[in-house]
DNA sequence: AAAATGATCAACCGCCCTTAG
DNA sequence: TCTAAGGGCGGTTGATCATTT
């Protein structure tokens, strides 16, 4: 326990990261692909630890990374997997294509957890658009940012949730995901002055589901470099043992009544529930029809409300196992599982988490 | 104009889990 | 079975910039 993070040897450089620095990683990578960071260093001479390395990469040189303001969606959708999942924030970027854990991390504490104390962002690249803040602050949607719809979610829901997920492991069956065609001009400066991958035509990001935004960015071609990134097919989670109700003090008891259904949900939630976004259409008769494809991966449905899904979800096991299913593994709604009880308990202690932005926006 | 304060976010730290030898 | 390395995660820090005084 408590092993050295190999970050901690002499002569490592630390702080901001260098173009020259990127360059060589995002060459080293281009070749070799992910994993083995610890080669890198040994390998380029980048004065950079494994970790950094994997760190830089994951938060930032990525291709397929979103920066920018989180539109209301995204918030929406980061507040009520907040309030279910507590601070996973690896699982709650799960279900935002693009977004890193570290910003959804740093949103929330700088952005929701304001609002909840009744402060709103003050966004200042909006105030000084001309910021050498760099490329990244290019990219802000600053509408996006003054949503007042779920202040009061915020309130309700920052002083509760700790803690709250409990312990659960996860697969996700996740389709080929190659970037070749992704655009993005490396960084070129400083992390403050735009490191950020400075991604074109971002107008066309914002849209009003997620699985479009993924498909938007995934058609950005890059200008410097024909970077491959294959997605695993499947990711693996396995989470710690802050269990739900390992006695939190504040542990709610509508998460407590609903603990027979955490583990499966959580399983949903980790999976790419994009799936169900217009859930009421999801349950439709139609759906049924693509069940099996959907269940291995290959479906690419569309939804009513015009949200493609871009992913499809490798259900829970204790779901698939059910004699509901009986060979048909999207009969959720109208059949064992309920999943509006999921709703109803997202819904539970606001008001303001409608019915209609259920039905209407990504869940 | 300068200093103080606040806000943001990339990066680091430390812990934990998994896996290979 | 044990040990160490690799990798992942959440919490925290600190540099930088904007705003206020």
């Amino acid at each position: 326990m408590g092993r050295k993070t190999g970050c901690s040897k002499d002569g490592l450089n630390k702080g901001a990261w260098t173009p020259v620095e990127d360059k060589m990683l995002l060459d080293y990578l281009k070749i070799h692909g992910e994993g083995k960071w610890s080669n890198i260093v040994r390998e380029t001479g980048l004065k950079r630890c494994g970790k950094s390395c994997r760190l830089r990469w994951m938060n930032y040189l990525r291709p397929g990374i979103r920066r920018g303001n989180f539109s209301d969606d995204e918030e929406d959708l980061i507040i009520r997997m907040h309030k279910l999942l507590g601070n996973r924030w690896s699982l709650i970027a799960g279900r935002l294509p693009g977004r890193t854990d570290n910003e959804i991390k740093n949103y929330w504490h700088t952005t929701i957890a304001k609002k909840a104390r009744g402060k709103p962002k003050v966004d200042r690249k909006q105030i000084a658009p001309g910021s050498p803040s760099g490329a990244a602050s290019s990219l802000k949607n600053q509408s996006t940012v003054e949503s007042q719809c779920t202040t009061g979610v915020v309130a309700a829901t920052t002083t509760s949730q700790e803690n709250s997920a409990q312990d659960h492991q996860l697969s996700i069956a996740m389709p080929q995901f190659t970037t070749s065609n992704l655009q993005y001009e490396s960084s070129s400066t400083g992390p403050q002055n735009g490191a950020a991958s400075n991604f074109k035509n971002q107008s066309t990001i914002e849209s009003q589901c997620t699985t479009e935004v993924a498909a938007a960015a995934s058609t950005l071609q890059s200008t410097d470099s024909n970077l491959q990134y294959d997605m695993p097919k499947t990711y693996e989670f396995e989470s710690s043992s802050k269990g739900l109700a390992s006695g939190g003090e504040d542990n709610s008891s509508d998460i407590m009544m609903y603990n027979d259904y955490m583990d499966d949900f959580s399983k949903i939630l980790a999976s790419d529930f994009t799936e169900f976004s217009g859930i009421h259409d999801i349950f439709s008769t139609d759906h049924h029809s693509n069940n099996t494809d959907a269940v291995n991966g290959d479906h690419r449905g569309v939804s009513s409300n015009g949200c493609k899904s871009r992913e499809t979800t490798e259900f829970p096991e204790k779901l698939l196992e059910s004699d509901n299913w009986s060979g048909n593994k999207c009969g959720l709604a109208d059949q064992g599982f309920d999943f509006m009880s999921l709703l109803s308990f997202l819904d539970s202690t606001d008001d303001e988490w409608t019915s209609d932005a259920l039905g209407t926006k990504v869940l």
